[in-house]
DNA sequence: TAACCATGTTAGGATACCCTAACTATTTTC
DNA sequence: GAAAATAGTTAGGGTATCCTAACATGGTTA
């Protein structure tokens, strides 16, 4: 049966990446994205491709297949979501927000991401905009308190 | 140096539960713990020995040294930590926060962590007990929009 | 206490993914 | 268009983690 490791996704998610970005996917590119070597990368196009996942053969263009769109298509609408997430509620740096994205996206439940996507369209969608929520929320994380009661300060 | 692998962490907390739950960690219920055989396990409490993770002597009484405690201890806080964090934000139903957050525990920032912690002590400890947001937000995922708006309503 | 059963251990081997070094193909430059 | 530079490939090997099958230990029961 198929089997979806981390790894795969991720050199699916970087095919994706470098199709959109540079128009052209090179093992050299993967190479550096993924961090290994450009021999680990033949390798594993090997595999991607007895999988149907990646059109390649011998020094020729690299495209994703179909099915290896779809995938990647997914687990990249993942990474964005996540990474909204991460900065919108909880304020992470992007730079750290964009490496846990990259983790998580691998690893979490449908209905989770659902979830997520579903919280950033409720605040998107707030009618007040920015919801005071979020705005008592940034001043916690600083301070450690709840802001003063409106009430209360008059 | 150090490594600390994602089976690793896995290895640790599930010892630190079962001497919790149990009282006595055995090689059985590691092994169903982790869904591996009773082999896999006696190899890895091996490596965890040498490590200085673990006390491990053939057929004695296995238990975590000083620092696999803290260490196991740590990992333990962050997934109740991400546990609740999933099931009172986003709703998520207990058996999936449960399997999300042994992943999520792995891999995540230590700032991330923080905030969730934070964050969870926020809705916590809002001055109106159980925050209006967060009624807001379980409407929303159940109707997919925000409730009518009080002042509207009248 | 002898035989049995549950548990733990060892040996040998598999798979996924990575690497280095040497080689080949392609592209660029003169 | 041939030499040089860059990119891609192959072969051979490594580590982490897992497995099965055979064996050993220790506790339990007759």
């Amino acid at each position: 049966m198929e089997t979806r490791s981390h790894r795969e996704e991720e050199y699916l998610e970087a095919m994706y990446l470098l199709k959109m970005k540079k128009g052209i996917i090179r093992v050299k590119d993967l190479a550096k994205l993924l961090k290994v070597k450009p021999s680990s990368v033949v390798e594993y196009l090997d595999k991607l491709h007895k999988k149907g996942l990646v059109h390649y053969e011998k020094h020729e263009l690299i495209s994703l297949t179909e099915k290896g769109i779809q995938l990647a298509e997914k687990i990249y609408k993942k990474h964005l979501a996540l990474k909204e997430f991460l900065m919108l509620l909880l304020k992470i740096p992007e730079d750290i927000a964009e490496k846990d994205a990259c983790y998580i996206e691998h690893g979490i439940h449908d209905l989770t991401l659902e979830r997520i996507i579903k919280f950033i369209k409720f605040v998107k969608e707030s009618p007040k905009g920015f919801p005071e929520f979020l705005k008592h929320l940034d001043y916690y994380y600083k301070y450690n308190k709840h802001p003063p009661c409106e009430r209360e300060k008059k």
